[in-house]
RNA sequence: GCCCGGGUGGUGUAGCCAGGCCUAACAUGCGGGCCUGUCGAGCCCGCGCCUCGGGUUCAAAUCCCGGCCCGGGCGCCA
């Protein structure tokens, strides 16, 4: 709290967290939510809760003033409070501190009954959570996830700028359909029609053509498709590369790469965050294994799945390649066909392309590919999966006039946090979901 | 889109299959009281609930039909 700019009150504003031996017996000033009251009559306890943790505050009754001590037996849990109190040391306090207060401020009563039990004494279904979702964040283990998220944002930034990329950002308002494949959201723009974009991809293309030679993105997706599911959001977040130069294989190191960095940063720096959710982050080994579209197509048919060569992975079968495959991995060289026009076929077998998909165990989490740079191959490709190249103007036009070779990926940044963290529904990696029938807050 | 499951105090559950003993139980909460070491505090008193509409029946939280809302699986998709 040295900081003048973060600073307010202030040097005497703490959080929680901040405080150790070296303020037991110093005024100070905390700012926080009440917690739980434990009014033992002539002894009460106030636990006060902010961003960081918890602090005990502890009015004896002979020792404050009565009508402090009056206001703090009162005062109703998740009302927002200031306290001036010494820190001291107390063995039998929860972190061997608690604080007695000189001034006990009540700066904002909250209404009872509460919507859900921040205490979590009493569990909440994750609909009524949602609903009340700025009292859910309030639990630590709710705002842990949050936490953890920011620092891997923090590290996706971080690994790319390190390996010079320019970070970027594409337009979400779009004429026209980008991959195929997916349900586009229709808008009113002005006068004419248009859509949420699926997926930046044909953008970041297009910063190659503009010699960017390697973009990061950061933003949000959307998809129009009615599914019902743990792990699909109407509205998500994607990290999208595109790397001039180079091919799947290339890209395909940088993705597993940062996914380790990812889980080394999260370990180093949330140490406290991962407590609060009782979550270990294993560091993945790099590289990741490459097992290919035939071996899993393969073990899917060895264990009972009805499947042919060509079929896209349904969930069944990634259930059955997830029971042999630990932790992260990725599937190469998918048919071509089952995958998006702009994916390269392999020279020698144009039937299989220089794609992947990243997953953890049966979730897909990104994928990738090295991309069609010949603008007639590209042509060519846009009719054969029934798209019509008239509707692909700007992006064709790309193509003519000196597209270098390159490659990139996709990945789901909600599905990242949620493998990472092992959380049982994606709308929990996310402070305000997007569903099928969630549309508030 | 197809399929399955569910809606009981503020919150989370029990009761429903085998209708009556349910003027609905338990926990937490909320209001009041007692208590100077709580940390799931304890004890005493009190408050608060059957998703909506129709039907069957002497009788419906319970059975049937429909609506609304929700969860999940699959498909599609990342």
């Amino acid at each position: 709290m040295a900081c003048k700019i973060c600073g307010g009150e202030v040097e005497m504003r703490k959080f929680t967290s901040d405080i150790d031996e070296k303020d037991f017996g110093k005024e100070i000033v905390l700012y926080g939510w009440v917690h739980e009251v434990r009014d033992l009559g002539g002894l009460v306890f106030v636990i006060l809760r902010d961003r960081e943790g918890f602090a005990q505050i502890t009015l004896p009754k002979k020792a404050v003033d009565r009508e402090m001590f009056r206001r703090a037996r009162k005062v109703r849990r998740e009302s927002v409070i200031r306290v001036k109190g010494v820190v001291k040391a107390e063995e039998k306090a929860p972190n061997g501190f608690e604080i007695i207060p000189s001034e006990f401020e009540i700066l904002n009563e909250a209404d009872a009954p509460l919507p859900l039990e921040v205490t979590e004494k009493v569990p909440a279904e994750l609909d009524t959570r949602l609903d009340n979702r700025f009292m859910d964040l309030r639990k630590p283990r709710i705002q842990a996830i949050f936490r953890i998220r920011h620092v891997m944002l923090q590290s996706i930034r971080e690994f790319f700028d390190r390996h010079g990329f320019i970070e970027v950002n594409t337009p979400k308002i779009v004429s026209t359909a980008t991959e195929g494949g997916t349900e586009l959201f229709p808008i009113t723009y002005f006068e004419r029609e248009a859509f949420l974009n699926q997926s930046p991809q044909l953008y970041k293309q297009t910063l190659m053509a503009a010699g960017f030679e390697r973009v990061l993105e950061i933003g949000p997706i959307f998809r129009a498709e009615e599914h019902n599911t743990i792990r699909h959001l109407n509205e998500a977040v994607s990290i999208d590369i595109e790397v001039s130069f180079t091919d799947h294989e290339g890209v395909m190191s940088y993705l597993e790469e940062l996914v380790r960095y990812i889980h080394e940063k999260v370990n180093e720096r949330c140490g406290r965050y991962l407590e609060w959710i009782g979550a270990k982050v294993e560091i993945p080994d790099t590289p990741f294994t490459r097992l290919s579209y035939d071996e899993a197509v393969e073990i899917a048919k060895r264990k009972g799945e009805e499947i042919n060569w060509g079929d896209d992975l349904s969930t069944s079968a990634l259930k059955f390649i997830a029971e042999e495959m630990d932790g992260y991995y990725f599937i190469v060289d998918w048919p071509t066909e089952s995958k998006p026009f702009y994916a390269m076929p392999h020279e020698n077998d144009p039937e299989i392309s220089k794609t992947f998909d990243l997953m953890n165990g049966w979730l897909e989490i990104a994928s990738g590919a090295q991309r069609i740079h010949i603008h007639d191959l590209l042509v060519k490709r846009i009719s054969e999966q029934g798209l019509n190249p008239d509707s692909f103007g700007f992006y064709l036009e790309a193509f003519r006039y000196g597209m270098p070779p390159h490659a990139g990926w996709g990945m789901g940044l909600d599905r990242l946090v949620m493998a990472a963290l092992n959380l049982p529904n994606i709308r929990e990696a996310v402070l305000f979901p997007r569903d099928r029938q969630r549309l508030v807050p």
